[in-house]
DNA sequence: CGTTAAGTTGAAGGCGCTCAACCGACGTGG
DNA sequence: CCACGTCGGTTGAGCGCCTTCAACTTAACG
């Protein structure tokens, strides 16, 4: 059973058994914590790199104003690199009760000196980029409704990127407040977005669970495009590996050409 | 006379003469574009990196119901390096008329060398994805008015940067449909929200002008930091360039330890 | 002097916000 | 076993920001 890291990576990169096995015996200690709490309490964010092995987090920003901005959702297998990490304005929060693990520098650096992973991680930084291109993308220009889809979307596909999307349901332990910091908008307004898409029969959003009903029309609602998701290597052959990851429930899209 | 892109990087990290010279000869086609040309037509994103020499350039993307939303503007001294432009739903346009050099990616490898030019390098794709992250955080939780109060502390402070701001004065050549579409919001709103500035004796607004007359105020309107722009060297000293910079007319605030 | 692009103004309407009450599930402690 | 407190979710009312559409003005330029 490979890890979340490992099936994420592997999206984008052919990955041999020994560069599996390095990310899968990564060193660091291990941090298990309860929702709101900061994964990075009391460390020194320049030694060592975040990895979520289970549980949802959430990078965000308190504005004077007293509203909070979600930036960045991080889902198991996420990481968040020591460089990636200088923002002293942000502050960040477990979403729900989870376990991290604090990487050392130097194992990072290690792990760079497999071609594979240095290219994996250097699309991951790449991806998450990209990710926030399209929430100002989707903040910007999308209304209530299609904005939630876009997330909703975006959710399952990086579930399914780490194998956790299974026929259409994945554990989503955001309450409606977490989404709404997420979307810039207020928890009334979501719920009412939230009831449209339920009432739509394109989505079943329970407690911490959430299960896409028709897929095709969700993401037509959302002009949801996962390309943004997929950044393939350029280098290297353009196909995936089919012996890490099982076939997913959700279908992957290739960026074509550009029009 | 320093180029935009040595007054650029020098403010992050001491560059020796020869640094500065090395910048200020960089090879590659120079181009020269009319307003709505897009900088990298006919060329291949992967082979180069852009360099803005004069003119303003924006990175936009063009929603499926017709709105359009800036996700970037790209002054000159900016850059946009091939391994940053692999983004095939974004474009790219000339906001003016201008000239840029498309340097080949080999020159940039030079160039990294270079230990302070390779950190500024690195700085500024931090600062770039901090600036992302800062506009979700402005889009999402402020409204018309201080959203456009802090976009144009935010450009007022990156043309201080490169020299370009001489008593609070610089160019903007920006027309309103480009400003509404950068804070993702109607022109017709826009005018308002700058008409209320300029009541409000903050600032002036010409055609192709930007003038901060109050500086305090208007950042104290748009809650600006402009901590986000300045992603200081952690491993060198702390301290700036003097010889190069001249005293800015926009003083630099540093960011402190977090709260 | 005509044409075009940019800026300004007005009116009407809706989307989304705030405030506030209420419901329901869950967990705790009496 | 029940009472209660808390948290998350739901619903309603009122209001104001912002959008759209449209006309009109101004500026720039041939």
């Amino acid at each position: 059973m490979p890890s979340a890291l490992v099936r994420k990576l592997s999206g984008w990169t052919p990955l041999t058994e020994s560069d599996c096995w390095a990310l899968q015996a990564l060193p660091g200690p291990v941090r298990s914590l309860a929702r709101g709490e900061h994964p990075l309490a009391g460390v020194d964010r320049a030694e060592c790199t975040l990895l979520m092995l289970e549980g949802w987090a959430a990078e965000y920003k308190d504005m004077p104003n007293g509203r909070r901005i979600t930036v960045e959702y991080l889902l198991p297998g996420d990481t968040r690199l020591a460089s990636a990490y200088r923002d002293r304005s942000l502050d960040m929060a477990m979403l729900s009760p989870g376990i991290v693990q604090l990487v050392p520098n130097e194992a990072i650096e290690a792990l760079r000196e497999s071609e594979a992973i240095r290219q994996a991680l250097e699309w991951t930084e790449s991806v998450r980029v990209a990710t926030h291109t399209e929430w100002l993308a989707n903040i910007g220009a999308h209304k209530a409704y299609p904005r939630l889809a876009h997330l909703l979307c975006e959710l399952a596909t990086r579930m399914n990127a780490i194998g956790m999307l299974d026929a259409n349901i994945c554990e989503m332990p955001l309450t409606q407040v977490d989404l709404a910091a997420g979307l810039a908008m207020s928890n009334v307004h979501l719920n009412l977005a939230l009831q449209r898409l339920r009432a739509a029969g394109v989505v079943e959003v329970s407690a911490r669970r959430l299960t896409i009903l028709k897929r095709a029309e969700i993401e037509a609602i959302a002009d949801f495009d996962d390309s943004y998701l997929q950044r393939w290597p350029t280098a290297l052959p353009d196909r995936r590996v089919v012996n890490v990851l099982p076939p997913g429930q959700i279908e992957r899209r290739r960026a074509g050409p550009p029009p």
